[in-house]
DNA sequence: GCCAACGTTGGC
DNA sequence: GCCAACGTTGGC
């Protein structure tokens, strides 16, 4: 099982709308890089949930992949922000996720904190400059992650 | 609002 | 294939 960390603007879709949702499709990702990682993703893998652009960013919660390689629809709606008009539905280009709300951490991570705990080789999120909003979070990583969350999946 | 770091686009 | 211009992300 991979651990990953997903990105999103909480104010735009946060931990919280995820509880209530209990499912959502992890769409509207229009980076090759960020799609690439998607779709490397397998059916039970864990998703941290970092909140972006908050005050503080840091990691919020967990999630599970419940279903993969799902065409984005939104790449195909003229109403969309993300509408792609060069995909064909044929061949689409954004392939995403389902994910399961798994539990929005006890204790939030902030970003100046996660700064301190762990280098960029840890943590690729920390490299300077790094905008990927979908990243793969080494094992050894992901469970000093969930032992700091106080994580119901702590070892 | 600024800026760094990329990714994408389009002219040639 | 090169590269300048432009757009986007996201921290500060």
């Amino acid at each position: 099982m991979k651990h990953w960390l997903y990105k999103s603007e909480p104010e735009v879709y946060g931990i919280e709308h995820l509880r209530r949702d209990g499912t959502t499709l992890w769409d509207g990702v229009r980076n090759y890089q960020a799609r690439n990682n998607l779709m490397a993703a397998r059916i039970g893998d864990r998703a941290f949930f970092y909140h972006s652009s908050a005050k503080p960013p840091g990691v919020a919660g967990l999630m599970e992949v419940v279903e993969t390689r799902v065409v984005d629809p939104t790449q195909f709606d003229p109403e969309s922000k993300y509408f792609d008009p060069a995909s064909k539905p044929g061949d689409p280009r954004w392939i995403t996720v389902r994910v399961q709300y798994v539990e929005a951490f006890e204790q939030f991570l902030a970003l100046p904190f996660l700064r301190q705990t762990f280098t960029a080789k840890q943590l690729p999120i920390l490299a300077r400059g790094n905008r990927l909003s979908v990243t793969r979070v080494p094992p050894a990583t992901a469970r000093r992650l969930l032992d700091l969350t106080g994580s119901t999946e702590r070892s």
